[in-house]
DNA sequence: GGTAACTTGTTACGATATAACATGTCAAGA
DNA sequence: TCTTGACATGTTATATCGTAACAAGTTACC
């Protein structure tokens, strides 16, 4: 079962993950500013996608700014950085679980609780990608978004 | 190269699908009502993804409604009978190039002239299901939307 | 310390989507 | 034929998501 189905310690995933950010922010010369940082943390500890003005909303009650774009621009740096990702299907952003892995991920969202997981699926994009070349279609990016139900909700129905 | 990156007689193909669609919609019992068949036909004739907006703005013109709910309406009619599907990254819609047959599309979008063509992905797909099995998912839909460049796009850079 | 690049805050607005209710249409079945 | 219920359309109002533009503060670097 993928990891994030399990009952697990949560925030000692969170922490790892925070870490080999601050990390790799180090070393790329970016900055994981005050803001950022919470807003990495809020979706780390959501382990679900999260909306921009549910982020917003958790950032104006500990004093940070209170309009869309506090969130947004926070958001867009993250999906940047490869910190975090944008569930195109729900309007939302999720924490990336392989901080600097290279990895090109699908995710798979429980219509029943809204986890989200992402999962690796290098022969799924290998198989887009030559699909893609045989078109003559010259893929850059794709996002593979799968609905379902996790393991979880699955034996309970 | 896909039959969308050529030039081809554009009114031909869209007759044609229109007509596939009407028998289809016939042999359901479903109603292609004029507001319905209308908005097919626009996005037939685009061979790219048009918002519900731009939808709206043509059928304003001919004399349908021209508040939000007309052109959504229709639209969502559309994607449940698959004639249309939803483009998650676009916030848009497309026509459906392959009515009736029993397809699971890959969607590659031309970041630069827009086109958008519908692939059989067959193969993808399996590999998506296998792996969501693997971790214990169970994948009712999944969205697959790459961006490049387009055949045409790709040799004029 | 001066300066340029970056970051944050704020106002205002644009774009996308739906809830709720009124009205109109159509096809059975009484 | 007339009623009636299901479906479809029109309309108002509002919710949700996202960005442009500018002002003010911070940081890195010479
Ligand atoms: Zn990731
Ligand atoms: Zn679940
Ligand atoms: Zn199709
Ligand atoms: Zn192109």
């Amino acid at each position: 079962m993928h990891p994030t189905f399990q009952s697990h310690d949560h925030s000692h995933c969170a922490g790892d993950n925070l870490a080999r950010a601050e990390a790799l922010m180090t070393e790329r010369g970016a900055r994981l500013t005050p803001v950022r940082k919470r807003v990495l943390e809020i979706l780390l500890e959501a382990h679900r996608a999260l909306g921009a003005y549910d982020v917003l909303q958790r950032l104006a009650t500990e004093g940070f700014g209170n309009q869309p774009p506090v969130a947004y621009r926070a958001l867009d740096f993250l999906v940047e950085q490869g910190l975090a990702h944008r569930i195109q299907r729900l309007n939302a952003f999720t924490a990336c679980m392989h901080v600097g892995e290279s990895h090109a991920p699908a995710f798979l969202i429980c219509r029943k609780c809204d986890t989200v997981a992402e999962a690796p699926v290098a022969p799924v994009r290998a198989a887009l990608e030559a699909t893609a070349e045989g078109l003559g279609f010259a893929l850059e990016r794709a996002s593979i978004e799968a609905i379902g139900l996790c393991p979880n909700c699955r034996e309970a129905a």
